[in-house]
DNA sequence: ATAGGGTTAG
């Protein structure tokens, strides 16, 4: 079989060969990469249009062996470099898409009408605005403009991530985009995905006609701005839903916290026989860590196996990452970790954080300096994990070097969570007078959670006085947050200050305040840990989890 | 061979 590839010519004169249609996976295509090359890897064109497609498109995951296999043919003609460009636009480095095109200009190879489409996916994939205008530059000096699907594509590029206005001029410019439900489609998905839904309904109602793509472009667009019930009315007026359909829902309601919902629709979607996608998967495991559900956690990661792919994809593995740690199961979570052959940045911050977050703390900081010395840079998440783990060992010293090693070494501007991880360290450490003065000299504005830490850390270490400075702040911010008086209370209450527990109570009741029925004000700390997790969960997923730890 | 819809991590 293997010998047709190079021998027998005239198979690859048909569109796409018993072959090439049957190489779906990666040691087939190795086998028949090793036999071109016995035959003389650069002498049949058409098997090398082949190969690349194969690599680049057909397969998924295999565009880096596509990349190395590129590199070594000789003449490329403009189809594998389209090939090779559209590859890259959909995997998940679309920059490499721009640097082919580059290198593509540089050895004077002109791009032709199919070249432009897969650029501009790239372009609106990396959300690189100024890179598409040049593209756009680009399209008029080779005179595509005209050409209906580099003309849809940059309708898509402009609405979605470039100049809207400029979208919406093409859109108008010609007759023949008017009637094209393509272009009705993307500019409709332009105007939700940028909030503008109004606009995008009303789109969606004069559109000349609808077909599934239209719908699951409104639905998407609902799902996305949490307006989940006028998704779920075009969901069940949809005429036909294809697993995309479903799946718009199914984030949606992931993302609006109803998880069970989410889980229900996914119950549906079975009965119904529609298959699941990895995306489905994606957004089910989020339910799951939504919910801190672990038992149908590990149904959805068992059904991911008997899918059969070899070995799970960089997001699958990432979220059941985040899955099994944030679920408590730290212990699978690393066993995922240990079975991806592929890792990306967010694998080791899933890892990183999970641990950290779970009190592992050496282990946390030791998996960084494994991070580190495989070479992958770390980003903002990653020393977000790295300084939770430091607070967590109450390791003051550690936690100030890696502060410094993020601005110094990684160029990383700290963000607010950092800036609330460093004052949780020298909070816990009770060191409430250099927290203070960390608060006071921060380059950007403390938010409420950076004062509820410091809060918190009063509370711990009974200091009245500062308490009482940080909820003055806290007051000034007026987020009237409970949780906040129950804090403050508490520090006068633990102190024998009854009468000022009895009027910061009052104060609660002037501003309306009223605390959550079932949970008495002061208490044990037990019900402290349960108030405080109830009312950071309304501010703040993550750092919660922090101040939950703080108080129990 | 081309365009429009879906996704993880903090």
């Amino acid at each position: 079989m293997l010998r047709n590839v190079t021998n027998d010519r005239s198979i690859h004169r048909h569109k796409s060969s018993d072959l090439w249609q049957r190489c779906t996976n990666v040691r087939l295509l190795k086998q028949i990469h090793a036999s071109m090359l016995v035959n003389g890897f650069n002498s049949n064109a058409s098997a090398l249009r082949e190969f690349i497609f194969a690599s680049a498109v057909t397969i998924s995951c295999t565009i880096d062996y596509a990349h190395q296999v590129f590199a070594f043919i000789t003449q490329p003609d403009t189809f594998m470099w389209n090939t090779i460009i559209r590859g890259s636009a959909r995997s998940g480095n679309p920059f490499n898409a721009i640097s082919l095109y580059n290198q593509m200009e540089s050895q004077y190879f002109k791009p032709d009408c199919f070249t432009f489409p897969y650029l501009f996916k790239a372009c609106t994939k990396l959300c690189w605005a100024k890179m598409g205008f040049g593209i756009h530059g680009k399209v008029v000096k080779f005179g595509f403009e005209s050409n209906k699907f580099v003309r849809n594509a940059l309708i898509h590029f402009h609405a979605n991530c470039g100049d809207l206005s400029v979208a919406a001029a093409l859109f108008d410019q010609s007759e023949e985009t008017k009637t094209d439900v393509v272009a009705w489609s993307a500019l409709t998905a332009g105007y939700a995905r940028r909030g503008n839904l109004g606009i995008a309904r009303k789109l969606f109602d004069r559109m000349p006609e609808r077909d599934l793509v239209s719908w699951n472009v409104m639905i998407t667009g609902y799902a996305k701005q949490g307006e989940m019930e006028c998704a779920r009315k075009l969901f069940d007026e949809v005429p036909r839903r294809d697993v995309v359909t479903w799946n718009a829902v199914i984030a949606g309601y992931v993302s609006c916290g109803s998880n069970t919902k989410a889980l229900e629709m996914f119950e549906e979607m079975r009965n119904v026989g529609e298959q699941p996608d990895e995306v489905t998967m994606l957004s089910l495991l989020s339910a799951c860590t939504g919910q801190g559900d672990l038992e149908i956690g590990q149904k959805i990661h068992s059904s991911i196996l008997e899918k059969g792919s070899r070995n799970l994809s960089i997001l699958l593995g990432n979220s059941l990452i985040d899955m099994y740690a944030k679920c408590g199961n730290i212990q699978r979570a690393l066993e995922v970790f240990d079975g991806m052959m592929n890792k990306d940045v967010s694998t080791w911050n899933s890892a990183i954080g999970g641990l950290a977050f779970h009190g592992h703390a050496e282990e946390s900081i030791t998996l960084f300096q494994d991070m580190l010395r495989s070479k992958i840079k770390p980003n903002e998440i990653t020393f977000v994990g790295v300084l939770v783990a430091c607070s967590h060992a109450g390791n003051v010293e550690e936690g100030k070097r890696y502060f410094n090693l993020m601005r110094s070494e990684y160029k990383i501007e700290p963000n607010i969570k950092h800036y609330g991880c460093m004052v949780d360290i020298l909070g816990r450490a009770g060191l409430l007078n250099e927290a203070f003065e960390f608060v006071e000299t921060m380059a950007i504005d403390p938010n409420a959670i950076v004062w509820r830490t410091l809060l918190g850390a009063c509370r711990i270490h009974g200091d009245v006085e500062l308490g009482q400075r940080a909820n003055e702040q806290l007051l000034r911010m007026k987020t009237n947050e409970s949780g906040d008086y129950v804090l403050l209370s508490n520090i006068f209450a633990s102190h024998g200050e009854w009468s000022g527990a009895e009027k910061v109570r009052k104060s609660m009741d002037d501003n309306g305040l009223m605390k959550e029925a079932g949970f008495s004000l002061i208490e044990s700390n037990n019900n402290m840990f349960v108030n405080q997790f109830l009312f950071d969960s309304k501010v703040n997923k993550s750092i919660n989890i922090l101040e939950g730890k703080d108080v129990s």
